[in-house]
DNA sequence: CGAGGCACGTGT
DNA sequence: CACGTGCCTCGC
């Protein structure tokens, strides 16, 4: 086993497979499949993932490994297979899998140096040269083009006199502090105090100190704790009486927080009824995928927590996904308060130094549970017992890069493997989900009650058309403004949703109608109070408003649509004495900033909580007993088949805010289509029948989960070249596939330019077609020229759930 | 992806 | 015929 197949971090097709290196002697029995490692390819040193060893090699000149980069494998043997199976299902590259398997920290940063050849003649070289590493062994690639000095030194370097190396540098270091420990026993140190003199007070009081604990300190914490300096400390080292070590230390982003421990609690009925299925499948290890489908409140989170501890019973390990964690603080505190400090959690409110910390907690199995998003389906266990994704509806576990994998479909994966339970839990889940669950593909396990039997908030739809026929032009309806008052009277909280940040979403002239859009992507311009400026979201293109009109320089130009900004402006117009929090990306960026808001909320520091989609999640205040949705239909007619879906989910779910302890809760949802069915049946709190509306439409109109869908953007900055190279891939597509699949295109993107490039696109739709994935490897492989070449950009999406 | 090779073109 | 510019291919 001397020779060892490695895939090099070169993303492109032809670098696409494994390549062979010898192991040198010194690192015989070192190097392990899973291990990153440094290899020398073509001219320059890269990092590599080793995928296998063996002792014969079609290859005949093998160049050797240069330096393994971890002690332990990254990887181990599942994972390693799980990124055959990602490059296969979602077409991306190996190298792309493996990187998107770890933490960022540990993807290599190269850096390009220049040094003096070890046989250069220093006096030989030009002056300017001398100069340059008069003071320095080497200087960088980037200095060396800054100063304009390159050329010179090529030429250098191809006398020989200059030699490029190529590094490859971590991103992260382990985190490490510097303790202090007595090197000499109690006595010698009791002894030394004797000894020393009058005047070393200090030294007297550090050696004390070790007297009476004699364990291994902080080193800053001895200075703060005895008010001394390195000095005080180098003298004791000096005299052999103290040694000082380095230890690997975790970074804790969650400080000295204590998390209150709980208990499981007695399940209901209804609980209990769901969890035996799940229970048994863990005690036969037998792998199968449950849809928990509970209403809010109905205790879907203690069903996760007594699976998993008796997972952990097993001595086996859990994953559990949330979206976006970092947006869920409640979620974290119920994990940790369970299981305490078994428990990692990854979420993209972390540093990558955070996230590498808690990633290696799990691979030195630390911990046994994981709470994180999308990427945390990675976690290296390796005695998988359970995965849970709670909201499995949410759109976040799909990746929308490559790979462009579905965190579902993961899961299913690797708990096939593990012989284990999935549960998906969700109150409103995908149709896909649960149109398996009816197919019988998935178990279904339902909690139709709330916990002590609470009423679900009774709501109402405001038909805003009537409003404004009657005279209200403002973004509150009577019945809201009325309820708001009420409840600031009561002392009651009040939760309002508005799913859009910023200000206006649009600036338009009032005489001829024009929008101002972005000059590089099709796409309006969002106005942004803050600076007054408008946006482009895409590309992020900024430009002041215009005084006047561009087309007809007429003065009236006006901001429309509504962010929440301008609701907090008009709020503090209406009801100046209401304290209002404003929760959405703009206020919430800062680390922490968002617990610190919802604490605040919690607290009563303020009457109204106003927020876009990230307050519609885990909120669970008990004082909060109206929730106001000023705009149901922001998503409804967004060009995308799952619309009314996301619609109804979102509704039904910020609904689910209201009234969840003994106050009874109340929902306004003010809307323009209010005779929309996912609008009307979100009043109604009725999923199944909304399943069976949309399900009808979907059937319809062939979408999912009647037909798997694969879509194919082409971009290029020629429009004409995108729409070519479009209809040559619907082409190419349609005469690979069965009648009975239908490929759309090349049409137009919902966006049709982003950033200078014009996007087309090819829908397909099919109920099976094996061969559809070497296909479009196929129409990739065959543009990979000139997508290398950087002119052309294809993407491919099997199963997207963003249609743009 | 990034480097070196090489097929051209330009200028001497 | 030397040298610069842009494309192509190779990497174990």
């Amino acid at each position: 086993m001397n020779i060892a197949s490695v895939i090099v971090d070169v993303p492109a097709k032809q670098t696409d497979r494994a390549f062979d290196y010898k192991i040198p002697g010194h690192l015989a029995g070192v190097i392990q499949p899973g291990m990153r490692v440094i290899v020398p390819f073509g001219p320059r040193k890269i990092q590599g993932f080793v995928t296998g060893l063996k002792t014969e090699s079609e290859f005949s000149q093998l160049k050797s490994i240069a330096e393994p980069m971890d002690l332990n494998p990254v990887l181990n043997q599942e994972l390693l297979s799980l990124g055959d199976w990602l490059t296969e299902k979602t077409l991306c590259y190996k190298i792309s899998a493996y990187q998107a398997m770890l933490p960022a920290a540990l993807k290599a940063k190269y850096e390009k140096k220049l040094v003096l050849a070890e046989k250069a003649d220093r006096v030989a070289l030009p002056e300017k040269v001398q100069t340059l590493f008069e003071n320095t062994e080497a200087i960088t690639w980037d200095e060396a083009v800054k100063d304009g000095t390159l050329s010179l030194l090529q030429k250098e370097a191809t006398n020989g006199n200059i030699d490029i190396i190529y590094q490859v540098k971590e991103r992260v270091k382990k985190k490490k502090v510097k303790q202090v420990f007595p090197a000499a026993d109690r006595n010698g140190l009791a002894e030394y105090i004797e000894k020393l003199p009058a005047n070393a007070t200090k030294q007297k009081e550090v050696l004390e100190y070790f007297l009476q604990d004699d364990s291994p300190i902080e080193q800053k914490e001895l200075f703060s704790f005895l008010r001394i300096t390195s000095s005080t400390i180098k003298g004791l080292i000096q005299k052999g009486l103290l040694g000082q070590k380095e230890v690997e230390i975790y970074r804790n982003p969650f400080g000295d927080r204590e998390f209150k421990r709980t208990e499981p609690l007695p399940l209901t009925e209804e609980q209990r009824k769901a969890i035996i299925p799940i229970l048994n499948s863990i005690e036969e290890k037998r792998h199968g995928t449950f849809l928990l489908y509970g209403v809010t409140g109905s205790g879907k989170t203690e069903v996760y927590l007594q699976s998993i501890q008796r997972v952990l019973q097993d001595g086996k390990e859990a994953i559990v996904l949330v979206p976006e964690i970092s947006l869920t603080p409640q979620m974290v505190n119920r994990f940790k308060g369970r299981f305490g400090d078994q428990v990692a959690v990854m979420h993209s409110g972390l540093s990558a130094g955070e996230k590498y910390d808690e990633w290696r907690k799990i691979q030195r199995k630390e911990v046994k549970v994981v709470v994180g998003a999308r990427s945390a389906i990675f976690a290296p266990f390796e005695n998988l017992g359970i995965v849970i994704i709670d909201e499995e509806h949410e759109t976040s576990y799909k990746q929308e890069e490559n790979p462009r994998y579905h965190a579902r479909d993961v899961a299913i994966e690797r708990a096939g493997k593990y012989k284990c339970p999935v549960v998906l839990g969700s109150a409103t889940p995908s149709l896909e989900s649960f149109a398996r669950a009816h197919k019988g593909v998935y178990q279904l396990l339902s909690l139709p009650k709330r916990m002590n039997n609470q009423s679900l908030p009774s709501v109402e739809i405001i038909d805003m058309r009537e409003e404004l026929r009657e005279g209200n032009r403002s973004m509150f309806s009577r019945v809201l403004l009325d309820k708001i008052k009420d409840r600031l009277e009561k002392k009651e909280q009040i939760v309002l949703f508005l799913n859009k940040r910023g200000h206006s979403s649009f600036v338009m002239c009032r005489d001829c109608g024009y929008v101002i859009n972005c000059p590089h992507c099709d796409i309006s311009l969002t106005y942004h109070r803050f600076n007054q400026q408008m946006k482009c979201h895409y590309c992020g293109y900024e430009a002041s408003v215009p005084n006047t009109c561009p087309e007809c320089e007429s003065e009236h130009i006006r901001y429309f649509g509504t962010g929440t900004q301008k609701v907090e402006e008009e709020l503090a117009k209406v009801l100046p004495e209401a304290k209002v929090i404003r929760m959405d990306v703009d206020t919430t960026s800062r680390k922490g900033s968002h617990e610190k808001l919802l604490d605040q909320f919690q607290e009563g520091h303020a009457d109204i909580l106003l927020g876009t989609q990230m307050i519609a999640k885990g909120l669970d205040f008990p004082n909060i007993t109206l929730v106001g949705v000023l705009s149901a239909d922001t998503m409804l007619h967004l060009p995308d088949f799952r619309s009314s879906e996301k619609t109804f989910q979102l509704l039904t779910q910020v609904s689910g805010r209201a009234g969840r302890h003994e106050l009874e809760g109340e929902v306004i949802i003010q809307t323009y289509t209010p005779e929309h069915y996912s609008v009307e049946l979100s009043g109604e709190q009725d999923y199944d029948k909304f399943y069976e509306r949309e399900m009808m439409v979907r059937k319809i109109h062939r979408y999912p989960p009647f037909y798997y869908i694969s879509l194919v953007t082409v971009s290029h900055e020629e429009l004409m070249k995108s729409v070519s190279v479009t209809e040559k891939i619907t082409q190419y597509i349609q005469s690979r596939l069965s009648a009975e699949s239908i490929v759309l295109g090349p049409v137009a993107s919902p966006i049709p330019r982003i950033n200078n490039r014009y996007r087309y696109q090819c829908l397909i739709k099919y109920k099976r077609e094996p061969e559809l994935g070497r296909a479009l490897k196929k129409v990739l492989d065959n543009y990979q020229h000139e997508i290398a070449a950087g002119g052309l950009a294809i993407s491919v999406d099997l199963n997207p759930y963003i249609l743009m």
